[in-house]
DNA sequence: TGTACATCAGTGAACGCGCGTTCACTGATGTAC
DNA sequence: TGTACATCAGTGAACGCGCGTTCACTGATGTAC
């Protein structure tokens, strides 16, 4: 059957979208395409219609989760807000309860790099997010501090999720939380 | 053919080893049984006389590996080091190179939470090191700032790893080291 | 306006592969007599 | 001391399964005449 002129594209999204989560939700690895297709409607093997391989998913599906972060980032937050503000919902149970809405980097960007495959575009979110970051941070050193701010904010989100006693979870969430917003708020001489 | 007295004890600590080695540097999904019993020159129906299942196996190498590991510590480091020396060997080229030897929470545990299946023996092993953290923390929010530290090494060590430019990868290091560093030399008031 | 043809997103069977797990079997050595 | 038997760590074929990828095919719609 032939399709509107759209028809394609408006596809290419959906398996975009719906890879997107699953990676960041379930992992990569964990992410089939049979059933990552059979949940759009769609049968397998059209899948190499829209993508060159899996890997070639896994490559735009970073970049797009990278494109969408950041639109409903600037919808809810002003790229003038406060760092305090970007730690705070970054650390937000919220965040940490919806991996398949979030930042790539605990969860794509962690697996690849795991694998020996790490991907340049998690070097771009990366370096995006530390100029984002230092452009906050007051005095000098603010480049330095940034890799500092983004280290503990992932690190934070990965060990709040790999824990198994849901109070802990909360706990290193908080207080990673907390005491980051009071690090940035009064930076040590 | 039968063994002597204590062959089947070194071919489970053999097993247990390699295990703990390919769990951290390859990640528990990429790593095979029937690979890693090849490489002891074992065949991989055997495996089934050491362990109940992988499941099993990766259990127990989280735990051989938390032991091992705190082992090398205190060799290397005594109890009563400074933090900055924790830190020092922590986010050192080192142990971001070699993770097959090293600490199992950016590794195994981050993969086992990622897949929803997180182990109670992550939770111990970030208690422990929380509590190592906190008693060469001075002030009175030391058990709270610990967790602050411990993110913010697990997340340089997971960032300076998912990076594909080594001259990012070794900033992350550095800096996060050298910033954490002064940190807890230089607590904020 | 009506008919023949081209297009091509999507179909679904099939491919080889490695996975975790099972199981009947092997055979060198320890034990019993 | 010599022989028959029990033990059991390790063997290797086989199981069903899901994976990524390929490919001949379908059929509704757009285009050409």
């Amino acid at each position: 059957m032939r399709y509107s002129e759209d028809h394609k594209a408006k596809t290419h999204q959906l398996i975009l979208d719906e890879a997107a989560r699953r990676f960041r939700a379930d992992g990569v690895g964990a992410t089939g395409l049979q059933p990552l297709m059979k949940s759009l409607g769609l049968t397998h093997g059209g899948f190499y219609a829209h993508f060159k391989s899996k890997d070639d998913l896994v490559e735009q599906s970073l970049q797009h989760a990278t494109a969408q972060l950041r639109a409903s980032l600037a919808l809810k937050t002003g790229p003038d807000a406060p760092l305090s503000q970007l730690i705070e919902t970054y650390l937000s149970p919220q965040h940490r309860a919806n991996p398949g809405q979030g930042c790539p980097l605990p969860t794509v960007s962690a697996e690849l790099g795991q694998k020996g495959q790490p991907s340049p575009t998690t070097d771009k979110v990366i370096n995006n997010r530390l100029q984002s970051i230092a452009s906050k941070l007051p005095g000098e050193d603010a480049a330095q501090q940034s890799m500092l701010v983004l280290s503990a904010m992932v690190g934070a989100l990965v060990l709040s999720r790999s824990v198994s006693d849901p109070a802990l979870a909360d706990e290193l969430l908080e207080n990673s939380r907390e005491q980051l917003i009071k690090l940035v708020e009064k930076p040590a001489a």
